[in-house]
DNA sequence: CGCCTCTTTGAGCTCAATCAAGGTGTGTGG
DNA sequence: CCACACACCTTGATTGAGCTCAAAGAGGCG
């Protein structure tokens, strides 16, 4: 049997609860977590940096993570939001030379699972099934690119709804009772989607003023759903 | 050995030459292209749809598509233009009942190579290798979207010089003599960049009174590349 | 308590969208 | 062969959504 660390043997069960491992036995899950870590990142610190070279990948096992580029001028800009369940860093995974094409970002208290590229590369290649599993979890964050790139003429009120709506769902199907499951600045959203802070603010405190939206404890609630999905829909 | 059909085993030195089949022989070529047909298309001609259902993917063997996504109010958005080698619909591939994400319409005289998505499952995934090629043209597809993205602040000059300098890029390698590969219109780059064309044109029209650029049958020269660089640069 | 980040609001400005009108080139049918 | 349609390109005038700048209040934290 493989030796993994002890910590990380804890989190077994809670890793395997990930979509992405569906159906892996407990054996062949140890096995893809040889060598694992876990870092335990605090608000704001840094995991994974741009350019470094890439030596793991990872899998956010909580908290939230924002992956950012950040512009020759300074100003950054979030290209994912990765809650838990998300891998990070699996792109490069079978450059040659890879490094980190963006910096993960922790926001609030987060935990990431770290492993080896060579784990990656002896182990996670053997199983198909898990292959196919990252393809897919590629493809809906390209989709999601892609989706947002279809909205560059919408107006600001359409993207920040959409984007809200998307992260929302990330975590609970259920239509009621919606709120993001990462604390999330309206910098943070600004820097998401291009926008400036202010007028992602100006936009969203209407939504406040008409009880569409509510912000209590750093946490962004959805109260009218309904109204926010219309109000994504505005494409005229 | 696999029966192909005729036309398909007349492409295949043409197929071999593309960077996604590196290393393979000619005996494997063919049996990833059982049961493949090449499609020919015109001009403004669809390949591809929209929400059907799908199943052939592509690969681009000659001219150029782009591929589309309408909005419900008829503005169109160009997600990618597919150059050849490019593939098309791989993303879809993996899903149980898969649907063509977006619309593939040819520009210009075009031959698209199209194969069941059951030789796809039956024999593409048994290449290790391939799946790696596609993972990386994927990724590469996604770094691009992240680019665009990352530059959602900068002035349309900007914009449109990248883009100009991304697919220019595809083909030649060398720094001389660059012209797009592909008959792009201006309406066309307005609709990848989420801008008007009247802006575009105005971009344009100045880089073509200062030589920097010049149309000449429906093809885009790059005179001054080095002066297009810096002007993709300014992120001040 | 001072520092830092986040949020908020107002005022003014700017880039690019929109609207309008005309020019050019190509294919098509009478 | 002409004329008509159609797609594309161009230019100018006007407008507005969202950016920038400025200033200030509100937590949270060492």
């Amino acid at each position: 049997m493989d030796k993994i660390d002890q910590s990380v043997g804890a989190c077994l069960p809670e890793i395997q609860s990930f979509s992405l491992f569906q159906g892996q036995t407990k054996e062949s899950l140890q096995s893809l977590c040889l060598g694992a870590s876990i870092e335990v990142n605090s608000h704001r610190e840094e995991c994974f940096v741009l350019g470094e070279s890439a030596s793991h990948f990872g899998l956010v096992l909580s908290g939230a993570y924002k992956l950012v580029r950040v512009s020759s001028e300074g100003t950054e800009t979030i290209l994912y939001f990765a809650t838990p369940g998300d891998l990070v860093g699996t792109l490069v995974m079978n450059k040659a030379k890879p490094t980190y094409p963006v910096t993960s970002v922790a926001m609030g208290p987060s935990r990431m699972l770290k492993i080896p590229r060579s784990t990656y590369i002896e182990r996670w290649l053997a199983y198909p099934q898990l292959i196919l599993e990252i393809q897919s979890a590629l493809s809906q964050r390209m989709s999601q690119l892609q989706m947002q790139k279809s909205m560059l003429k919408a107006p600001l009120s359409v993207k920040v709804a959409q984007l809200l709506i998307e992260i929302s769902e990330r975590e609970s199907k259920s239509s009621e009772t919606n709120y993001l499951p990462l604390p999330i600045t309206r910098r943070e959203i600004a820097e998401s989607l291009g926008a400036s802070v202010e007028s992602v603010i100006r936009v969203m405190s209407d939504w406040s003023k008409n009880k569409i939206i509510e912000t209590k404890d750093q946490r962004i609630n959805l109260l009218r759903f309904d109204k926010l999905l219309e109000e994504g829909q505005k494409l005229e």
